[in-house]
DNA sequence: AATGAATGAGTGTTCATTCAT
DNA sequence: GATGAATGAACACTCATTCAT
C-alpha cells in the first residue's frame, strides 16, 4: 500500500524562518502575475521562481485563485498606503487635496510597477467575470474623490462637474500616464520617450485639475 | 459582420462557401478572446463555438498567435473604419476635428464592445511582451492627433500642450469612459450607473477638449 | 506564444488499425480495474499497459468515469452473452431452465475472471454511490429469474418461495462460489482447495435448486 | 462504541483524554473507508472528520495501511463479538447452532452497517493482493461452521454436504441478504423493497439450512 | 503526547499542435 | 479544402509521508 513516499529533503536544514516563505511566494507570484498575467502564469513558474516546492505553495494557499487574491490584496493594496494617507490628508483647498492625491497615485504607480500592473489587471478582470471583489476597494477610492469634489463645490472652490465620471477620469488619467511610460520603455521603435514625474503632473494639472477651476467671477 | 453568428444551431443551413468559414472562426475567436482573454481561451473553445473542427482552425491559421493577430487586425482595426474616416475628415476648426474624432472613438467603443475589449487587451500586451505589432497601428492614431494639435497651435486655434501626452490622454479618456459603463453593467452592487453617449461626450468636452482652448485674449 | 509543442512521433508509421486502439485501451483498463479497483488504477497505468499515450486514452474517452462505464458495459455485459442466451432458452422444466442459467453464470464467471471481477466491483459501487447505472442491467437478470419462478409455481413445478430473495440468492451463490475458488488460488496458506465446475454445480443443486422442489405429494 | 461520533461539531466539549483520540480516528476512518472505500479516502479526510490533525493520525498509526488494518480489526472483528458468542454456544442440535449463528450474522450485519461494509471490502482485498491478513480471521469462522457440520453429520443430525462450500455459502448468504437490503435503500428506482430480519431468516431457513436436513428415514 | 511545516511523487485532465488522408 | 486521429508537454491540484519542535 505504501505506493507513495515523500517527506523532507535529507540535507539542507530547514532554517529559513517560516512566514518569510509565504512572503517569498507572494513576491514571486506578484512578479509573474504582473508581467505575464494570471492565466499565463503557472504554479510551477511561481514555485520555481520563489525557490519553494509546489506543495509549499499549496500549503500556504488554497488554490491559484486564493494566491491571486492574496497577491492582489497584500501586494497591491498594502503598497497603496501612501495613497490612502494622501486621501485622508484634509489640509488645504479641495484642489490641493486632489493634487496631492493624484501625486500620490503617480508616485505609487511609478515606484511600484508590479503592484500597479496588478492593479490594472485586477481592474480588467471586469472584462472576464461579472464581478471582482477587488472593485469594492476601488469603490472606496471613488468615494474619497467624490467627497472632495462635492465639498469643494459646496464651498465654491470647485466647478460643478459629474463627480463619478471625474473619479473615473482621475484614476484613468493616472493609469494612462503610467501606460505612456511603460510603452516608451518596452515597445521597440516606439517613437515617444518616457516622461518625468513632474511632466506628468504638469500635464494632469492642465487637463484634469483645470476642469475643476471655477470662473474667476461672473461666467 | 460575420456571416454566421456563433451560437447558431448545428442544423441551421450553415454557409459553407470557403472564406465564410474563416470569418466564422475569426468571429468566434473574437468573442472568446474579448470575453475571457487569449490565454484562457483554447482552440477547442473557438472551434467548438464556430462549429468547425479544430483542424479547420489550423487549416486557416498557422497557430494560436496567428489567429490572435488576425482577430486583432480584422475585427478590431477593420471595425475602426469610421474612426479613421473621422480622422481624415479635415473640415472645421482643429477643435472640431478632435471633437469628431473623440465622438467616433466613443461610438466605436460603445457599438463594438468586443472589438473594443480586444483593443484594450491588445494594448495590455505591452505588459507581457517587449513588443506588440499592434502598437504600430496605435502609433498612426497618435500621429493624427498630434498633427491636428500642432497645426491647431500653429494657427493659434489651440493652446500649447504636450502633444504626445495629450494623445495618450485622449485615447485613455475614451477607454476610461468605456470602462465606466462596462463596470456599471457587470459589477454587482456597483454604486454607479452607466452614462449615455451624450453625457460622456459632454464630460470629455469639459476636461480634455477644454484644455486646448486658448485664452480669450492676450496670452 | 507557441510555448507548447507536440504532434506525432517522427518514426513509427501509424499503422495500427484505429478502433483496435480503443479496444486496446478498454482491454488494459479491464485488466487493471478488475485487479486493483478503479480508484487504485491511474490513467497512466492504463495507457502504459495499453502501450498508448495518455492523450490517446482521452481521445477515446471523456474521462476516467467514462472509461470505467465503457469497460463495464463492453467487457462485462458483452461477455455475458451466453448467460443471456441461457436465460432466453425456454426449453425444459422451470427447474431445468434455472439449472442451465446457473450453469451459464458459473461458466461465465470461471471463464471470464476479469469481467466477473468487474461485475462484482460494479455491484459493490452501491456501497459508495447512491446509484449505479449498472444496477439496471442487473434488474433485468432479476426479472428473468423471477419470471421463471413465478411461471414454475403457477404450473406447480416449483415450490412457493420469495422470488426476489431467491434471485438475489441465486446470483449471490454464483458470486460466492467464484469467490471460493479465487481465495483458494490467491490466499497463501489458505486451507481450502479450488473446486471444479461440476462440484460447484452439484453443490448449488443441493442448496439453492433443492429449495424449489415441490413435495412429491402430501407434506 | 466510539466515545465521540464523527460529525460532532468542533466546539462541543471534545473528549481529550489520550486513547479516546485513537478511537476517534478509528471511528472516522471506519466511516469513510466503509462508505467510500480505502483508496478513495485520504488521511486528510479522516483527520478532518475526526477533528484531529493529520500528524496526530500518524502519531497513532504507522501509515495508511496500518490504520486500515486497525480499523478492520478493531471495528469489524470487535463488533462481531456476538457472532463469536453464538459460535461458541454449543447448546441444542447442530442445526440449532447453525441457525443461531446465522441469526447472529444477520443481526451483526443489520445493526453494524459500516463494520459490515468493511468486512465486505476486507474480503474483496483478495481481488487485489495475493494475501489478506484478514482472511485468517475468516478461516476461523469457517472452522467453526465446518466443525458443527462434521459433528452433526457424525451424529446423524445433518446431511452429508461439502463442509467448505457450505461455509462459503453460509457466509455468502449473509452478505447477499445484507446486500439485498442495501440496494433497496440506496438505488433509485430499484424495484424491490427491503426485508425484515424475520423474512431474511425465514428465507435462509428454506434454502441453506434446509439443505442440511437428513431424509426422514432411510436415505 | 501532539502537531505545524514541508515536500516528492503522482493524479486526472487540458492544450496546442501535427500528420495522413 | 478539410478533418479525424494522435500525442508530448504542461497544468492545477492531492496524497502519503516526514521531521523538528
Amino acid at each position: 500500500m505504501p505506493t507513495r513516499r515523500a517527506g523532507m529533503k535529507e540535507g539542507e536544514g530547514r532554517v529559513r524562518d517560516p512566514g518569510a516563505r509565504r512572503q517569498n511566494i507572494v513576491s514571486a507570484a506578484l512578479q509573474l502575475f504582473a508581467q505575464k498575467g494570471v492565466a499565463a502564469t503557472s504554479i510551477r513558474d511561481i514555485s520555481s521562481l520563489a525557490g519553494e516546492s509546489i506543495s509549499t505553495v499549496y500549503y500556504y494557499f488554497d488554490d491559484k485563485d486564493d494566491l491571486f487574491r492574496s497577491v492582489m490584496i497584500e501586494a497591491t493594496i498594502s503598497n497603496m498606503a501612501p495613497v490612502m494617507e494622501a486621501e485622508n490628508d484634509t489640509g488645504g483647498s479641495s484642489l490641493d487635496r486632489l493634487r496631492r492625491i493624484l501625486e500620490a497615485y503617480l508616485d505609487f504607480i511609478i515606484q511600484h510597477r508590479e503592484p500597479a500592473m496588478m492593479l490594472v489587471r485586477g481592474l480588467l478582470r471586469v472584462l472576464e467575470y461579472e464581478d471582482t471583489p477587488f472593485m469594492h476597494v476601488m469603490a472606496d477610492r471613488f468615494k474619497v474623490i467624490e467627497d472632495i469634489l462635492e465639498e469643494g463645490r459646496r464651498k465654491g472652490e470647485l466647478a460643478d462637474i459629474d463627480t463619478t465620471l471625474f473619479a473615473y477620469s482621475f484614476l484613468g488619467q493616472a493609469v494612462t500616464l503610467f501606460f505612456a511610460n511603460l510603452v516608451a520603455e518596452t515597445v521597440e521603435d516606439w517613437p515617444y520617450r518616457a516622461y518625468s514625474r513632474e511632466e506628468l503632473l504638469a500635464f494632469a494639472e492642465r487637463t484634469l485639475l483645470a476642469a475643476l477651476e471655477v470662473e474667476p467671477e461672473g461666467g
